[in-house]
Order: C-alpha cells, then structure tokens, then sequence
DNA sequence: CATCATACTACATCATCATGTAACGTTACG
DNA sequence: CGTAACGTTACATGATGATGTAGTATGATG
C-alpha cells in the first residue's frame, strides 16, 4: 500500500478546522498528524508531528502565518506548506509566494480541491485557484520599460555602467568621451531620479528596473 | 445566450492544431476565429480576427512564440494569451509569464482542460498545470537569507543604510558613532563583497539580496 | 529661422570617499 | 590568561565624486 502523506493544520477556526480535517481524514491517502490553533513555536510542532505538508491560515492569533511560513522555510526549508486563508489581496499572495509557500488557496475552497492540492504539492506542484496564481504572476510580469524618469539613451546608457560599479573614469573610457561629459550625464541622471549619489541612483535604477 | 470566447490559434503542427480545434469546437462556448501555421505580423492577424483569447506555440518557423507574445502584449495587452508549448524548462516558462503570459500548458495537456483553460484566463484567471506553476513560482521565491559573504550584525546594517542612499556622515548619525567607524565598517564589507565603491556594493548587495 | 533638447567639453571648488596604519576596549573561547 | 574577532576612534592622504558655470555643436520642432 502506498505510503499516507501526513499533514498538520494551524488554524484558529476549530469548527473550519475540525470539519476540514473530518473530511480529508476520509481520503486514504491522507492522515492528519497533528492539529493547532496557532502556529507558535511551528518548529518544534513540526519536529514532534513530522508532516509532509503544513497547511497554514494566516490570520491567526499570536503568530502570523506568514511569519511561521518564514521560519519553516527558515528551518525546514524541504516542508511543504500551503497557504489556507481568507486573504486574497496582492500583499499577502506576494509575501506567501515569496517566502516559499506551496500552495495557496481560499477557505471557501472546495475540501475536494483542498485534498487534490495536498497530492499536487506531494508531486511537486504548486496548488492555486487561477484568480490566485494570476496575481501571483503579475508580480514579476516587469513593467519592463519602466523609464518614467525620461533617461535619454545616452543617461540610461552612463547609468547602466554605473550600475555595473564603474568608475567616472571607466564609464568615459567605455563610452569613448572625456571625464566631464560623464559628470554632465551624471548630474542630468540625478536630477530626473531625484537623487543626489551614486549609490542612491544604483539603488533606484535597480529597483525601478531602470536598466 | 452568452456571448461565445473566440480564440485563435498560432501552432505550425497541422495534425495538431486541426485536431485541437476540432475539439474546442465541439464546446458551445468557444469558436475559433483565426488558424495560423505561424506567428508572423501577429498584430495584424489579430486586428483581423479580433479573438479574445490567443492560443500560442513557441517552437514554430519564422517567428518565436514568446517573441509574439511579447509583440502582443506590447501593442494589445488587453489580449490573453495562453502558451501551448512541448517545453517545460525554466527559460522559457520564466520568458513567457515575464512577458505576460496568462498561460502556460503543455501540448499533452487533455483538449478538456485547454477548453476549460480558456474559460478560466477569461475570468481572469491563469491557468497552468501545478508543476509549470511551481517553476514560475520558483523564481521569485528570494534565497532571501543570502548572508553567503559573512557580514556582520553591524555590517549589515551599515550596509542597509548605504543602500539606501545615506552618506557616511548620515550613516555615522544614524546609529550614533563617528564617521571614521562607518570608514571602518564599510572597508570590511567592500573586501568581503569584492567590490572598491559604494554603487558596486549597492549593486550586489540588492542582487544577492544580502538586505 | 529661432528655439529647444541633447550631447560634448572645459574649468573650478568643495565635499566625500577609499585606503592604510594604529591604538584601545570588550566579549568569547580554548 | 592569551588570543581572536569585533567594534570603536583617530589621523593622514590621494582619488573620486558632486555641483556650478559656460561655451560649442547638432538635429528636431514649430
């Protein structure tokens, strides 16, 4: 017989929990190996418990689950977790995906597509309704050509040596011009980022994806 | 009755896209508007067709799947688009959600659940299968505790504060010390980063997420 | 044609940075 | 208890950066 896949669940909701777990209890291939109202000291209920995956709310009382996602992924990086929670807004899909969540579904989820998810992670998948993973993905869908400071070719090109940790005098070297050109192009970067050095504009441009 | 979803479909394999569209249009609610052995002058192939949805291969003579999505997205970002692809490897699938992708599924997908893919990106959803969706998760799942080059409590954040625009003096401010200790700190970091300046530390600190 | 934006060069000046050397105190460890 | 790692301060010096002013040239725009 094929070995149970273990799950614990943290979650803070005992009628949402308890008739959670009363259902994926009937799947025979699952089995609940520890169940908590909350996700303190997640890593030693994870050691004593030893589940394959953790699913996890978020809004609960002393302990953020995305907090505990973090230490997980911290610890017990190798654990799946899947996120079970009312939230669907931007900031926290993000900071779920980002920390490492497996999945991330709504507590409206159907338990059916609830027990689906858990074998999906198991297979190395990831587990989201569609609305969920297209914000996900908008994340890192770049504004690509975010040159909302006007750069001309000539700055975006000086900012981009920049960027690369060149020197005024390596910048007028690669480009073929004198120092002061460099300064010129420079102090005209500064002003349309708003900066006044070169490690705020590194920084800008980086993060604005400016190059 | 509802408004049917037109798609079209850009796939130079004939057996495969004759027999796809066969299928999809065995549903009541789909109905193609456009075949394309490939993915030239996409723009207009779709100003002529006017499909809500763009079913794209990658690997087809002439022009790039991804390289069409990007042309799409660039000139007509409203349109969805869903890759439909033989490949599975990081490169692409990471080319074809930056560029905006809606979908990603593979050519063994079952036609039921392109019908169904369909019907989700139109409502706003994305739809990939759960182990392309875990790559594209993958990606911006921050190694976040990069901490590889061995800083220190108090590099990090002398660090921290460089990279976010202050000055030795401010920085020396900041945490009550004289400027000579930030001299102090800051060289210990340049040699531990490898770096000889300030925009080359800023640089690779943001990239290696070492803040 | 006049004007504007862009690009390049030059010169000047003060501030800041990069680097080295050196000394002192604290905490942790064998 | 000596040593090592860390944090702190100090001094010195040459290099680099930040900012301003100013002149020239070119291509585009109206």
């Amino acid at each position: 017989m094929r070995k149970k896949t273990c799950y614990i669940i943290c979650e803070d909701n005992n009628d949402y929990r308890e008739s959670l777990m009363a259902f994926l209890d009937e799947d025979d291939e699952l089995v609940c190996c520890g169940s908590f109202e909350n996700a303190e000291n997640i890593i030693n209920k994870i050691n004593t418990s030893q589940p394959d995956v953790v699913l996890m709310d978020i809004d609960m009382p002393v302990k953020n689950g995305i907090e505990a996602l973090k230490e997980i992924k911290q610890s017990l990086p190798e654990k799946e977790v899947i996120m079970l929670t009312v939230f669907e807004d931007r900031e926290n899909v993000f900071e779920a995906v980002c920390a490492g969540a497996s999945g991330y579904l709504l507590k409206n989820t159907s338990p059916v597509i609830i027990a689906e998810s858990i074998r999906v992670v198991m297979n190395g998948g990831a587990a989201m309704t569609p609305v969920i993973a297209r914000k996900a993905l908008q994340f890192f869908q770049k504004p690509l050509k975010n040159n909302a400071p006007g750069l001309t070719a000539q700055e975006q090109q000086v900012l981009k040596l920049l960027v690369n940790g060149l020197s005024y005098k390596m910048i007028a070297a690669k480009i073929d011009v004198v120092i002061d050109t460099i300064r010129y192009h420079i102090k005209k970067i500064y002003d349309k980022l708003h900066v006044h050095s070169a490690p705020e504009a590194v920084a800008k441009a980086i993060r604005d994806k400016l190059v």
